[in-house]
DNA sequence: CCTACCGATCGGTAGG
DNA sequence: CCTACCGATCGGTAGG
């Protein structure tokens, strides 16, 4: 009796992997710094055969963050969808987007926020569709935080602010310096909320 | 007779005339995105021609931020050193720093903030300077918002979070659509001062 | 500042 | 998924 996996058992290992490793690559040196050759010798392959699993470098890339939105969203959802009181709720969604944004061996997002503009326009149709789907989580936040009189405005200028006050945070934080996600969390919340 | 411009100042010119166009060139496309051809051919030269006035891309990119930064350096020095009341400074503040960061034209900053990265780091440490200036400006004005009892914090975070809410304005800002900048500065200070 | 050019690198492909 | 390769592009330079 022969163990035989199925190809697109043994492709999905494979892809994922390069998904992961361009992750990283992508984070660490950006997208344009980082060759289709650093991926392959990443994962063990010759530099011709990422292209057997993905028909470009923009697809990849498109991959990584079609992934990392897609393993950050249901997080997101369960918390606003849930029963907590508008404080604590917003203290949970600002510590799960630290979290996606900061945590290590999350690089997806960041290369969203790094390398949006990177993304050839024709692939970012299916990524902003899921933005949104994100955006629209910390909009129903901020505007639950406005009616319980937490904060002066729920426009989208707003949640603008807000949201760029903590993605920033890519561009400085170290993990294991300084403070912890828990405090990044709770110094953000009591800035922004009276 | 005749009239001869000095070399230093016809290579002055010049000289300005690459970091401006690289500038708009780098905001748009990004440092890795534009070739040292497209700069020539903005400002008329052919592409070996820019080295006559760089040693390598990376000075160019090194002397566009250092460009931006010295030249608003002077104007957000002159509002925190100056008499006006912790709320109104810190409103002035925040429109000349949005000014620097979304007015038309001003594409030094956002270089800075998009493609900080690419810049190597034995050219990082003058930018480097000229940042920690800027920043200490920041966070001289925060500390009077806390003496004010405008403010909950004045920590370093604070102002990470603060300076973060605002430069990522660079990402979704666009001129003419939306709020004035005046608006947005507004927006921002009644959601950061209690 | 131009002409003419180079060496290196890169994304991608044909064929197996 | 590998081998072997290509065409294009790019930063940079020598010599004037």
């Amino acid at each position: 009796m022969t163990t035989i996996s199925p190809p697109s058992v043994i492709d999905g290992n494979r892809r994922a992997d390069l998904i992961r490793v361009s992750a990283r690559l992508f984070r660490d040196r950006g997208y344009d710094g980082t060759t289709i050759r650093d991926i392959a010798d990443a994962v063990g392959m010759r530099s011709g055969s990422p292209f057997y699993h993905f028909k470009s470098k923009q697809e990849i890339l498109a991959a990584v963050m079609e992934e990392g939105l897609l393993s950050c969203l249901p997080a997101v959802e369960r918390i606003v969808g849930g029963e907590l009181p508008p404080r604590q709720k917003f203290q949970a969604l600002v510590r799960a987007h630290l979290e996606t944004v900061l945590a290590e061996g999350h690089d997806f997002i960041p290369v969203l926020l790094y390398d949006w503009r990177a993304l050839s326009p024709g692939l970012r149709e299916g990524i902003v569709a899921l933005r949104d789907r994100y955006d629209r989580v910390w909009q129903v936040a901020i505007t639950e935080l406005k009616q319980a009189g937490l904060i002066k405005s729920d426009s989208k200028v707003a949640r603008l602010l807000l949201m760029g006050a903590i993605n920033f945070s890519v561009q400085w934080y170290q993990p294991g310096k300084g403070c912890t996600l828990d405090e990044l969390a709770e110094e953000a919340v009591g800035m922004f909320l009276l």
